[in-house]
DNA sequence: GTAATTCCCTACCAAGTTGATAGACTTAAA
DNA sequence: TTTAAGTCTATCAACTTGGTAGGGAATTAC
């Protein structure tokens, strides 16, 4: 399951993606229209900073901003960042792979299974944008 | 991610798959066989009895097996059982069904999202069984 | 009927994660 | 130079995860 933590970025990025490109939007404003606690949002927005979904500034007239455009995030790099691995198990993991201790993959039936559910989760996920979220 | 509990059930039952039919199996031997801690399998197979998905035999010559055929029993049941929910959110869980608070599912995009990988994961999990696990 | 074997039960624990809050600090605009 | 933002550090309670300990209860063999 996606945490909450993840569950409050995308209603964030939801929420900035509508405003893509008229100008920075305040925390505070986020935080009361998508009912999410502030501080706790602060962290998120300042995370999705760092690696580079949104830019912010600060001062009078600041606040955040997507850094791209919303057509090319793809949902799948957003729940990597926030979430962790899309995969079921570690040995299935792209992004995120560590190898099975004691097993061995070439002819474990449960990592063929979760290649499948991998891939299977991946076409959608993959071919998903924050565009496809908002209204 | 499956947690270890799920991936060490998971191991269990492929071994107790593969036994099939052929009398009680001692915890210590599938602890042994698949490198799992024996007080952790413990309480993994009661968990399981509890469900039904096992069964045991107290004394000499007991052990553990199977309470039903293996071709009988999805991967699907197991991870729900042992593992949680399949869906990535609860507004969209079919068995852990919870609904979205401030957010209204017939027009939020990531729901739509996500019940398409929950089918798309389900479509493999409910059509697989512990006998395509095994060897 | 009693000893050995095996699962069953209750309790406990350390470490990590999650969800959240508090408060001071820095930057930039007016 | 004041004010309005985001930024940073730190702390916290509650929960989950992975695992351990030790005895109790049922069954079998003798």
């Amino acid at each position: 399951m996606l945490s909450k933590k993840s569950q409050y970025a995308f209603k964030a990025l939801e929420y900035l993606t509508d405003r893509y490109k008229q100008g920075p939007v305040l925390i505070s404003e986020i935080a009361k229209k998508k009912k999410i606690p502030l501080k706790f949002l602060e962290n998120i927005l300042l995370e999705l900073k760092k690696e580079g979904i949104l830019d912010s500034k600060k001062g009078k007239g600041g606040g955040y901003f997507l850094a791209k455009d919303p057509a090319r995030v793809k949902v799948a790099t957003i729940i990597r960042l926030v979430n962790g691995p899309i995969a079921m198990l570690p040995c299935v993991s792209l992004y995120f792979y560590e190898r099975c201790k004691n097993c061995d993959e070439k002819k474990c039936g449960l990592h063929d299974m979760m290649v499948e559910v991998r891939d299977a989760s991946l076409s959608i996920l993959e071919n998903r944008t924050l565009k496809d979220l908002a209204g």
